[in-house]
RNA sequence: GCAAGAGUGGCGGAAUGGUAGACGCGAUGGUCUCAAACACCAUUGGUAGCAAUACUGUGUGGGUUCAAGUCCCAUCUCUUGCACCA
């Protein structure tokens, strides 16, 4: 058999017959089966594609056999600098490669068999449809969703663009890698942060996977806090920072502004201006990458002025620094080193005070606990490495000094004493004194509960001189000098133990402990003390609670050539105007050089003619907007188009978009599963809103695949030589065996390495099945002997392709397939089933197959239905164990009852050596599953 | 650092709490052949045994259960996102 011709044969007449072409409102139920569409490079389609692609197309073949009309569509994402970066290499247009790509593309595609609704194609490079990308824009900006700002922006000097907060992620070029630095530029911004809660409660009507749910919540940022407005002294300015933590306010000891802060200027005072102008110079010079380095020690510089805390009015320093993001919340902090990493970072080397808040809490709380005030002391002996522990043995194990502070007595005098009372040792050197710890106890001796605020302290002996003369010669204890390994397997209380960790590891504790040093929040625990100080700062007019989210608004202009033109107009006189909707499409102009030019406009802007133009609100002279919109916009609503690709006077009419309602199934690669799907569903929630498509979330079901990695375990890559091109395996094998092995390769969502051999191992199987024909009497039933087996795998295999089991349902088929093998004859029936299950992974071979039997094509015929209650054997084999271990098994009928399985399985002569002589417990017969017998 | 996911033979991977390793690859032995390739048949987690069978086995350590790859606690490793997000 010659699979390339069968496979020619097939293809054409799929195409000859219009098979796969969807109708708007036919009466069947609709399902729209969706993959992303692909950015049609020049090294032609990956076998990464070849897997989803295969997949969705294997459940639209059984969706529509099933009796749904199935809508499974594809196009071209051709916009991108890709094309533009190609183009300006060999200056050529972009179209023309676009076009050359397309075509390599799409009989690629045919070659493998794809059900696509071909008569749907549109690129979003057609000037048909980027009119309507056009048109969408215009709404948005007839919506006050459209605007333009000057904002600094992330800027590549080897792509001479601006890019979006997503493409320069990392502090890299997205495209060419190159480090991005900040610039400030016109832009046109879309509005997206007025979407960001709807984004996220969006998500309960989809059905997406949770990893995707999570990634969009990530992404999105959500966070709940408070603003407080900081006064700067001695002048009218204010300024307002957003904190998630107002309940440490007290804890404020000093407030960073983003070097790119607007009141820097103002505020700074004379004396530091030359200071500041060079620091926030050498910001601007460093990119992302540098900004944002991991362990980068903290930079700043005091500007000289002084913010007022509202809470007590104390006056604090305010400095500028770059590890506070101008682009997150207010772009200004408020610093608390106490409980803040990167605030007591920054203290710690600028020497600012640092003033603990809040308590760790330790112990469990009782009721009608007495208040004491203690210490924990950590001595240390540097010459030995060595901690000094009292050991308590019996009584209470291996502790630190520790103690009760008296009156009038402060906690370091406290400590001292009690070192010197309990070991002798009075040459110390106080290293640190360690932040307070909230403890709770109770204590035998004196049957009360405790709740103590304990302070610790770390001391270095500086001698082993001893004052034994005021020694406390208590012998509940030993004095005992240990090393880190056991004080950290043997001190085991709470407290002390975390005292000892305070002393190892100085920095900030980001706790939810109980506030101290906080006036009225004293005491409180965090959510109580933050709804507190909402309401403080409410009523004292100086703050108010404020939601805050990461994502920010879309930075939607490109300076480059190959994308939609922004169809607005510049007049002198009326300022931005929009296009005439009726003149829409504006044309992309043909041009001579596609670089950008150097100051970063778009090279659009060297066509005079195109961008010379009359206003069309008062007809005089004026200019076109030559930036272009970014790759994400013509894939934001494409799926759309699908519904209704040939509309010409709306994008997509509301009829169709109600007839098809939402995607049903939408493939793509985890890389878009947080970028790509946000602006998607931002465009179609603000057109649900405008009331032009009838779904505020247009897609249901949104899953995602792993790559198809070299026999290697890498990414495929020219460099590393370890790319297949589909091309060849089709060839070689045909096409339906790439797809089979694709799907049985391993499973769905997790990346998998290709493996030549495993593919050989499909085409057997492919092999197997044509030699099954030999074996087909005229009988149009189904064996008896194979019935139960055939219904097991037309459940398995339609459960499977609605779970992405893909690989267990191929397995599944081979199973059928060798049982089929073991009998002697089959049944035309019988082949018939197995050829309409494979048919939606191996099309072609199943096709051609089926039409030798004297079959109308699969394509038209049906899928074959299941009955239950054939899908259970008649006899199966059930395992019995003996307190737990397998030691036989049992042969049972369904009629059985679980009395009759025992006796059987107790008769089981291995079990017997087991059971012999011992007396049974308990016996556990599960129906159909296992028997267990406990014996003593 | 945070979040999510994953850890099962030589490999890709299967297992509603119920006979772990389905299915496929590879390997070994055999049939066919002058020979090889292909194909077909058999075996294939490890250890012991001719065998029946026994012991052992799903990253590690505990726990729940008649029964744990699966559930709970702890821990290690890997992958992927996010990351100075206040």
């Amino acid at each position: 058999m010659n699979f390339n011709e069968i496979e020619k044969k097939w293809q054409k007449y799929w195409e000859d017959n219009k098979v796969f072409e969807a109708k708007n409102g036919d009466k069947l139920p609709p399902y729209y089966i969706l993959v992303e569409f692909p950015y049609p490079s020049g090294n032609g389609l990956h076998v990464g594609h070849v897997r989803s692609y295969t997949a969705q197309d294997a459940l639209a073949r059984m969706k529509r056999l099933q009796g749904y009309n199935v809508l499974y569509p594809m196009g071209w994402d051709a916009f991108g600098a890709p094309a533009e970066q190609y183009a300006i290499k060999n200056h050529v247009h972009p179209k023309e490669a676009v076009t050359r790509n397309i075509a390599t593309f799409k009989k690629q595609m045919q070659t493998l068999g794809f059900s696509f609704d071909w008569s749907r194609e549109f690129s979003t490079t057609d000037p048909e449809y980027y009119k309507w990308t056009q048109w969408q824009f215009l709404q948005f900006y007839k919506h006050g969703m459209a605007y333009k700002d000057i904002v600094p922006v992330n800027w590549c000097n080897t792509c001479k663009t601006v890019l979006s907060n997503e493409d320069a992620a990392g502090g890299v070029c997205e495209r060419c890698g190159s480090p991005v630095v900040q610039k400030e530029k016109s832009q046109w911004m879309l509005r997206m942060s007025d979407y960001a809660e709807d984004l996220l409660t969006g998500l309960d009507d989809t059905n997406f996977a949770e990893k995707v749910k999570l990634g969009q919540i990530n992404w999105i940022g959500k966070s709940v806090g408070a603003h407080v407005n900081f006064k700067v002294a001695d002048t009218d300015e204010e300024f307002t920072v957003f904190t998630t933590r107002c309940d440490t306010l007290f804890g404020v000891t000093y407030c960073v502004l983003a070097p790119e802060h607007e009141l820097v200027d103002k505020i700074t005072s004379p004396d530091k201006k030359e200071e500041v102008a060079s620091y926030k110079k050498a910001c601007t010079l460093k990119n992302e990458r540098e900004r944002t380095e991991l362990n980068k020690e903290k930079t700043g510089v005091f500007i000289g002025a002084y913010a007022i805390n509202p809470v007590n009015g104390k006056k604090i320093p305010i400095y500028i620094s770059d590890y506070v993001l101008a682009t997150y919340g207010t772009g200004a902090i408020m610093a608390v080193p106490a409980h803040d990493e990167r605030d007591y970072e920054f203290a710690k080397k600028f020497d600012i005070p640092i003033i603990q808040v809040l308590e760790e809490e330790t112990g469990k709380p009782a009721e009608n606990e007495t208040k004491k005030n203690s210490i924990v002391a950590v001595v240390y002996d540097e010459k030995n490495d060595k901690y000094l522990t009292l050991n308590w043995h019996e009584l209470g194990g291996r502790l630190f000094i520790g103690g009760t502070i008296k009156d009038g007595e402060t906690p370091l005098q406290c400590a001292l004493r009690e070192i010197e009372e309990e070991t002798g040792y009075s040459n110390l050197e106080l290293i640190r004194e360690l932040p307070k710890i909230n403890h709770h106890y109770y204590a035998f001796n004196k049957d009360k509960y405790f709740n103590i605020e304990s302070t610790g302290f770390l001391f270095k002996l500086k001698d082993d001189v001893k004052n034994s003369t005021n020694l406390d010669e208590d012998e509940k204890f030993t004095v005992e000098w240990v090393d880190k390994n056991t004080v950290e397997k043997e001190v085991k209380d709470e407290l002390h133990f975390k005292t000892f960790n305070y002393a190892l590891m100085p920095g900030a504790i980001e706790c939810d402990g109980v506030h101290i040093n906080s006036d009225f929040l004293d005491g409180l625990n965090k959510e109580d003390a933050i709804n507190k100080m909402f309401a403080w700062l409410e009523n004292n007019n100086c703050g108010t609670k404020k939601v805050n989210y990461k994502m920010r608004d879309w930075i939607f202009s490109r300076q480059r050539f190959w994308g939609e033109p922004i169809p607005m107009i510049n007049c002198p006189k009326c300022g931005w105007v929009p296009m005439n909707e009726e003149d829409l499409p504006l044309l992309l102009p043909d041009v001579a050089e596609y670089e950008p030019t150097d100051n970063g406009e778009s090279p659009l802007a060297k066509i005079t003619d195109w961008v010379n133009t009359t206003c069309p609100k008062c007809g005089e002279k004026a200019k076109r907007e030559t930036d272009t919109m970014p790759n994400w916009a013509g894939s934001s609503w494409y799926f759309l188009r699908f519904m209704d690709a040939h509309n010409t006077h709306e994008f997509a009419s509301m009829d169709a978009m109600k007839y098809w309602q939402k995607v049903n199934w939408y493939n793509g690669g985890m890389e878009h599963t947080a970028r790509h799907l946000l602006y998607a569903r931002f465009w179609v929630q603000f057109l649900y809103n405008i009331g032009l498509v009838p779904n505020k979330e247009m897609i249901w079901t949104r899953v995602s695949h792993g790559m198809v990695l070299g026999s290697n375990n890498e990414k495929m890559s020219k460099s590393k030589g370890n790319v297949i091109n589909p091309d060849d395996i089709v060839k070689e094998y045909g096409a339906d065996v790439l797809r089979i092995y694709e799907m049985f390769m391993g499973d769905y969502e997790q990346d998998v390495p290709w493996n030549t051999d495993s593919l050989r191992g499909c085409k057997r199987f492919v092999d197997k099945i044509i030699r099954l024909k030999d074996k087909v009497n005229n009988d149009e039933n189904i064996s008896p002997s194979l019935e139960v087996i055939i219904h097991k795998t037309i459940k398995k295999v339609e459960t499977d392709l609605q779970t992405m089991g893909y690989n267990t349902a191929i397995s599944a088929l081979m199973i059928l397939t060798n049982s089929m093998e073991n009998e002697k004859e089959i049944t035309k029936g019988d082949y018939k089933i197995l050829l309409t299950l494979l048919n939606p992974f191996a099309p072609h071979i199943t096709e051609e197959l089926n039409e030798e039997l004297g079959y109308e094509p699969i394509c038209l015929s049906t899928w074959p239905k299941y009955d239950e209650t054939k899908t259970i054997d008649e006899e199966f084999t059930i395992g019995v164990q003996v307190n737990g271990k397998l030691r036989g098994d049992v042969t049972m009928t369904e009629d059985m009852s679980n009395d009759e399985v025992l006796q059987k399985a107790l008769a089981n002569e291995n079990v017997q050596k087991y059971t012999s002589g011992k007396t049974i417990v308990k016996t556990i017969v599960v129906p159909k599953r296992i028997v267990n017998i406990v014996i003593k």
